[in-house]
DNA sequence: TATTGTTATACTCTATAACTATA
DNA sequence: TATAGTTATAGAGTATAACAATA
């Protein structure tokens, strides 16, 4: 069995990360809003400090980007009726139309790639996604927002 | 032998970019000056149109990035000799000095990540990511800029 | 007094359009 | 006329600081 070399995953890491902005550009959506958007449709609706904790950003941020998607429609904010101060961000029918429609159009990106790569190298892909899903299991819980990006 | 699942392979590649967010904070450099900066550290002194290219940005935010990268001491502009209308770009010494510290910094966070997965998980990454590399070594080269991000 | 959210301000990063200088 | 690059302008996305409203 191959051994983990720490520096060699990071940077295979980086190129998954090119990869992945290849075959998922922001056209309609940036990574965060996508983000945002895809811990609504799964865990459902939120308040906007929980959101700013998950993506990490501040809270002013997601101020802005829930207004953004107020705006386009994609999601929607609601009273809190146990906590006045408070407000819960959902998703509307709209918002989960976009994320299926940019799930799609990314399968369908990789797939060309997929066609072209060889049975085993596949294979080895295929074997190593639980890993992959369970190293990012991993992860502690969100923390300290970033700065800046993108 | 597993089967490649492409609905599945696109999901996980959206958790691995999550993981890589949580690894690599954008805290002193933006992804696409990194990108770019690597750039010119791994394939020497490029054209600004070139750069351009190979990072997926327009002209005019090739022009503003490496402004920026040269006010911060990591980047140079020179005159190309042979056409006096170009401008050639090359990384500065501190320029190579943030990447490797970037680096390392990437390393420790994974380092402790990898620390709790399981053996056999572990190998399964590894004897994965030549697989990946190619896979990425698959896309064509980079064309039309993207719209937005963060 | 502490928490939730918003507003104000500033900076990065990106795009398109219009421009300058050289080939 | 075409190419390389810059400048002008606009908008997304982010941060910190100051604020309002509710707990």
């Amino acid at each position: 069995m191959a051994d983990l070399d720490h520096t060699e995953l990071a940077a295979s890491l980086e190129r998954v990360f090119r990869l992945l902005r290849r075959i998922s550009p922001p056209r309609d959506l940036s990574l965060t809003a996508a983000s945002a958007l895809r811990t609504l449709d799964q865990d459902g609706p939120h308040r906007l400090t929980e959101l700013a904790g998950a993506e990490g950003v501040t809270q002013p941020a997601m101020t802005q980007l829930v207004s953004r998607l107020e705006r386009d429609g994609l999601a929607r904010r609601n009273a809190d009726p146990a906590d006045g101060r408070a407000v819960v961000v959902e998703i509307t029918k709209a918002g989960r139309a976009l994320l299926r429609h940019r799930r799609e159009a990314r399968v369908e990106n990789l797939s060309h790639l997929l066609a072209a790569l060889s049975p085993a190298d596949a294979a080895a892909i295929a074997a190593a996604l639980p890993a992959f899903d369970r190293l990012t299991d991993l992860l502690p819980q969100p923390r300290e927002p970033h700065t800046q990006e993108p």
